[in-house]
DNA sequence: TAATTTATGTCAATAAGACTGACCCATTTC
DNA sequence: GAAATGGGTCAGTCTTATTGACATAAATTA
């Protein structure tokens, strides 16, 4: 024993390991669905930004997958021409394309939302309410500081969309 | 409000966007080392993987990383080339090619994973041991049941890996 | 010993998803 | 009117992954 390690790096090695092994679970769950439309997880993120922030500029969808323009370009003419979304023009800037569900993709967006859904809810008939709290207030202290704000205004509006759509 | 949703619908979709974002970031902080040595992700999955369990078969690391023996062999070889992983004959069955971290393999994996530790360390610091140990058990849970003895035994042998390398 | 299975390696073709770079058009702003 | 902004698109490239076929060496089994 030469060199003497802080008794937590055992702790971040495992948190290592986990972030990866729950992470690869996590998203394996929409791939079957993902596949029978012949999409893959590109379409999935976009799905689901879109669902979460109706009306998302193009520009704006860029900024939070952090792809390029063609990158998302294709993916997005897949979804468009399949009417899974659909774009609008901008009431006050006509310039920018503002992005929507269809009826079509809230219901892909359902069914690839709810085996993961189903997983957190597994976990939290396990835990309780309480501990699962803490766990998201962990996860976002996850992400990098300076992001923080900017995702809890992301899942705001995912929230403000979602219940909106209950009327 | 036609649709009454349970009231924690809107929980587990925070967890979806958590999952994302939190990943996104932690996976971020080695591609910046792993672009200066011309390596990608997959390159960084094989070091760790062979670091938490030296001496691992092909297959066996095939089962891990689930992907194919095609797509793991160019990424192995590029590796192995590069000295930074060592292939021994096994000595109960020479069939076998075991692997092993060289030292500059184990320098590289080292400076890999100490942005994700510091992360760790982080998140540590600003919720505590308890939370933390918590977080991890609530990690694991994500993980498909079927596979979370196998994620315990591949942990302990990651620490039992490290923790013997002290020596 | 011969036949089979297992562990690994490798060639070829293909695909998804990402990238850079260069343009273009329409619209808004200065 | 000029410049900046939002978006679309073409062309070429790269990484990482896939399937499928086949080869070789070593271990196991009949």
């Amino acid at each position: 024993m030469s060199k003497k390690k802080n008794p937590s790096t055992d702790d971040f090695n495992d948190a290592i390991e986990l972030m990866f092994f729950a992470y690869r679970d996590f998203i394996a769950d929409p791939d079957v669905i993902l596949a029978a439309h012949d999409f893959g997880r590109a379409h999935h993120r976009v799905l689901h930004f879109v669902a979460g922030n109706p009306g998302i500029s193009i520009a704006d969808l860029l900024d939070i997958l952090r792809v390029t323009k063609q990158s998302l370009a294709r993916v997005l003419r897949d979804l468009i021409d399949a009417n899974y979304i659909e774009q609008r023009i901008g009431a006050q800037d006509r310039r920018k394309r503002l992005l929507f569900l269809t009826a079509r993709g809230k219901t892909l967006h359902d069914r690839l939302i709810a085996p993961q859904e189903a997983r957190f809810d597994a976990v939290l008939q396990q835990i309780g309410p309480q501990a699962f709290e803490q766990w998201k207030k962990t996860m976002r202290l996850v992400i990098n500081e300076a992001d923080r704000d900017n995702v809890d205004r992301l899942i705001a509006r995912s929230r403000a969309a979602r219940n909106s759509e209950e009327a």
